[in-house]
Parts: C-alpha cells; sequence; structure tokens
DNA sequence: ATCGAATACTTCGATATCGAAATCTTAGCA
DNA sequence: TGCTAAGATTTCGATATCGAAGTATTCGAT
C-alpha cells in the first residue's frame, strides 16, 4: 500500500489528552449555542470514531490495505454466499464515487484479494467476490481489529456495554425516521 | 467548493434502513469471532459518525464547505484569541498530512475565511487565524449542524441522554489510558 | 417489435492528498 | 562564536478521488 492516513507526531511539551480534546469541544460547541447534552454526545460518538480509525489504519497498515479497502472487503465478507454485490452498491456501502470504486477493484484484484465475474442474468453488471486471498486478509484483519477494541470498552462492565449498545441503537433506529435528504 | 462527498443514490427496489445495516454487521463481526457486547457498541459509533458526517457534508455545501475545511474552522474557532495555531497543529487536529494543511489553507487564504501571520517570535513558524468572514461562516455552519444532531439525539429524553454522554465519556477517558502506539 | 429512457460500469480530466525532499530557522553544545 | 541536529513549512512527483461524459445493456411503453 502506498497511502495510509498516519496521525502526525504529538506537539511539544504538553501532548493534550483525548480527554482534554473533548472537553474543549464540547464546550466550544456549547458556547456557540449548541444544547450541551446533544454536544456531549455528538463529540464523543466524533471523537471516538476517529480515535478508532486512526488506530485501524494502522493495524490494517500491517496487511498493506487502506481503510478503503478493507471496507470492501468486510462489505464482501458479510454477504458473500447469499448475495453478490456489484461496484455500485460496493460504492454505496462504502460511500465513494462510482468511478472511484471501479479504480479501488481493479489494485485489489491485481492483488487477487476479489475476483469480478460478469453477471449471467445482466450483462450491464459485474459481481464481485472475495477470492480465497481476500477471505483470508479479512480474517486476518479482524483479529487485528478486535484487540483495538476489546481495549477501547475494557473500561465498561459487561451491563455497561450493554446499556450502552442499548441507547446507541435507540439512535440508529431513529436514524431511518429523519431522512434528512 | 468543487469536491463534496455525496452519497451516491440508493439501490434498487428496497433501500435498506440504517438498522438493518447496523444488525447485520454486527452479526457478521460476531460470526467472525468478536465479542458482541463489543461489536454493538463499536457498531454503532461507527454507523452513526458515518452517517452524521453525510448530512453535515451536504448541510456545509451550501455553505461551499469540505468536511476537511469545516474541521480547519471549528479547530480555529475553539481556541482563536488564547491561542493561535500552527498549519502543523491544525494538520495533526484534523488528521491530514502538514503538506495537504498548505494547499488547505492556501485555498481557505484566497476565500478570505482565514489568515495567515509569521508567528513574531519563531521565524519558522506561522500563526493561523480565523477572519471575520471565517468566524461568520463558522457560526453559519454551527447552526446548520446544530439542526441535524438535535434530530438525531430527538429519540431520547434528557436523562438518557445524560447517562449516554457518561458512559461514551468513559470510553474517552480510557483512550488516553490505552496508548496503542 | 422498436424506440427512448434508465441503469451499470468505465474512461477522462481536474483536484486533493500523500510521503519525501528542499529550504529556512532555531536550539544545543563545544 | 560556530557547528550540527532538530523543527516548521513548503515544494514536488505520484496516486486516489471526484463529477461528468461515454459505452453498452435492459426495461417499458407504444
Amino acid at each position: 500500500m502506498r497511502r495510509m492516513t498516519t496521525p502526525r507526531s504529538a506537539p511539544k511539551g504538553t501532548a493534550p489528552t483525548a480527554q482534554d480534546e473533548y472537553r474543549a469541544d464540547v464546550a466550544a460547541y456549547v458556547a456557540a449555542g449548541g444544547d450541551e447534552s446533544v454536544q456531549r454526545v455528538i463529540t464523543a460518538v466524533h471523537g471516538l470514531a476517529r480515535k478508532l480509525n486512526q488506530w485501524y489504519a494502522r493495524q490494517l497498515a500491517d496487511l498493506d490495505l487502506s481503510a478503503g479497502e478493507w471496507a470492501v472487503l468486510s462489505r464482501l465478507a458479510r454477504s458473500n454466499e447469499n448475495e453478490a454485490l456489484t461496484p455500485s452498491q460496493l460504492a454505496e456501502a462504502t460511500s465513494v464515487a462510482a468511478s472511484s470504486m471501479t479504480h479501488r477493484l481493479d489494485r485489489m484484484a491485481q492483488r487477487d484479494l476479489i475476483a469480478r465475474v460478469p453477471d449471467p442474468d445482466n450483462r450491464t453488471r459485474v459481481l464481485v467476490t472475495l477470492t480465497d486471498e481476500g477471505w483470508a486478509t479479512f480474517k486476518a484483519a479482524v483479529r487485528e481489529s478486535d484487540m483495538v477494541e476489546s481495549d477501547v470498552l475494557g473500561p465498561l462492565s459487561r451491563g455497561q456495554r450493554e446499556d450502552l449498545a442499548s441507547l446507541l441503537e435507540v439512535l440508529i433506529a431513529g436514524l431511518d425516521e429523519t431522512p434528512h435528504v
């Protein structure tokens, strides 16, 4: 892999902790007129996702995978056998333009992670599947990221994780109600 | 702005809901050997952040701002007056290479959103500040994104938001304990 | 059955990002 | 003071992504 988002090195004397950053962010948004109970949740979600993505990027770099390639791999992994996916669907699923997916799949096919086969039922379509190599890479990546995730969730008891998951799931369910489209 | 991540149009017959996607993702990771209580939380956090970012992008497009430019704007907004920031610090804060920040600041300066002034104390440094125009744009963007966020948090009572925020804050605090560097 | 719109993928030109190298300044040390 | 190492920013060449245009196929209505 050539392109990989790597975090810059920390500033000078005192490296600000994630907690410091979080608190400053919340304070700033509240000062700008945001509701505090909203900003605490939103800012925390963003901060967590951001930090996780940084760590994933580093773990995935060991496997020579970019975040985008990992997204394709994992999306395919959770729907192979049953249903094959087209490049358009993969583009939609991974938030990327269809034309970018073309190139991404080119690279992944070249490394023998995925295979493109023409859809027998519809000749405008192409079906993308994981190769054995692709599966192996997926499983290796899952093992890597699992360690990171378990560490992050470490501070919470099983009951707390349950509570947290339930609350987040309410929000996820709500996403479908407020289209914003 | 010219570059803006816009979600592709939905698939054919049945558009999968965010909830469907979430459940399928969790199931796949659990099947791959992940702990369920971990995967529920992690997957939900990622799903929420992803959806929020899509909505932000669309809102920000009205102001002709990319997500990266918004990141610079908001970072400057929460620390102007007190301390000015250098391009390196902004790059670190927004997860981008220093060389990319150079170009991003070029564009933002051209639009008179930010100003670059040489650091009087250290001539290797440049200090970046918000212009009046930059401040106005920041405030407009906060108003826009606040609406999205409030909608997302809508399904939760104030007490539930409190609980959710507290649990997330435990994880944020934990991030500093497990460097993973 | 045929024509036109819609769909799926790729190609194309422009722009954004990356990592490394280049340039300039400061800091530390003899 | 003078010299070397470290730091900050920009420049440079390569790569990834974007949106639009291009090509091929399918669907639907007449």
